[in-house]
DNA sequence: ATCAACAATAGAGTATAGTCTATGGTTGAT
DNA sequence: ATCAACCATAGACTATACTCTATTGTTGAT
């Protein structure tokens, strides 16, 4: 039993991967990019990062942004508006704004596409 | 003067990246995947490849199939079914089918995205 | 004690999609 | 005739985004 109501609920790399569907490799590749980062437990002998429910949500922002076709480089920017305190809150609802109109851009060629499509079908 | 009414408009390499905005290199290298194919004169001593109307049409298509995510693989299947004649007409209509089906799963993604980042910028 | 399973770091290798260089031949205006 | 601007082919090089291998160290169950 924990006595703790809400433990902190850090895990290892290994566990972040399961958590994310991303394998370890991925994972590391994508801390370079400061998609994550561990923390070192300084009371501890061994260099192991761990990791929290944060980490587990912004891998899964990083995959869905992915999939809508940002590149790593946009996600960085992404993931700094949206956790970071580097920018003003300005900056942040600036380049999230951005964004949102990259998105509506790609939605209506996502649609002018498939009109072309179901156009070529027809007409087949 | 022409006296056709409508010459055939064959152009050679140069003047169909000037029409597409493509540089001659990425021509040449689509040429690989099949998405457009010279025709050589062979009355002419010289080996020059000339395009027709089709060539630029197909390739605003990649052009436009590239921009919404499809790979060159994808789009080489859909270049096939909407020019080529090695797929009967049902295997055509299909392949087509499925494209749009990937393209509303996109879209969908894409609005997912979206209302994230609104969402997100609500609570900023 | 030891052994599999996991951790960190460094660096090599792969796939996709171009992009560029080198070489040699052709054409057209001067 | 010659020279810039074009053409074709082959192959080297680049960027992005992983993916894998090698090495070494740590942990936990037996």
């Amino acid at each position: 039993m924990n006595s703790y109501p809400h433990k902190p609920l850090a895990m290892l790399i290994n566990e972040l991967a399961k958590r994310t569907g991303l394998s370890v490799h991925t994972i590391r590749f994508y801390e370079r990019y400061g998609f994550v980062k561990g923390t070192r437990n300084q009371s501890s002998r061994n260099n192991y990062f761990h990791y929290d429910e944060e980490a587990v949500q912004r891998l899964e922002l990083v995959v869905d942004a992915k999939s809508v076709g940002f590149t790593l480089q946009e996600i960085a920017e992404i993931i700094d508006a949206w956790y970071g305190n580097v920018y003003t809150k300005t900056q942040k609802l600036r380049i999230l704004a951005d964004k949102i109109v990259v998105l509506d851009t790609r939605i209506k060629e996502l649609r002018d596409m498939k009109r072309q499509i179901q156009q070529c079908m027809t007409e087949l």
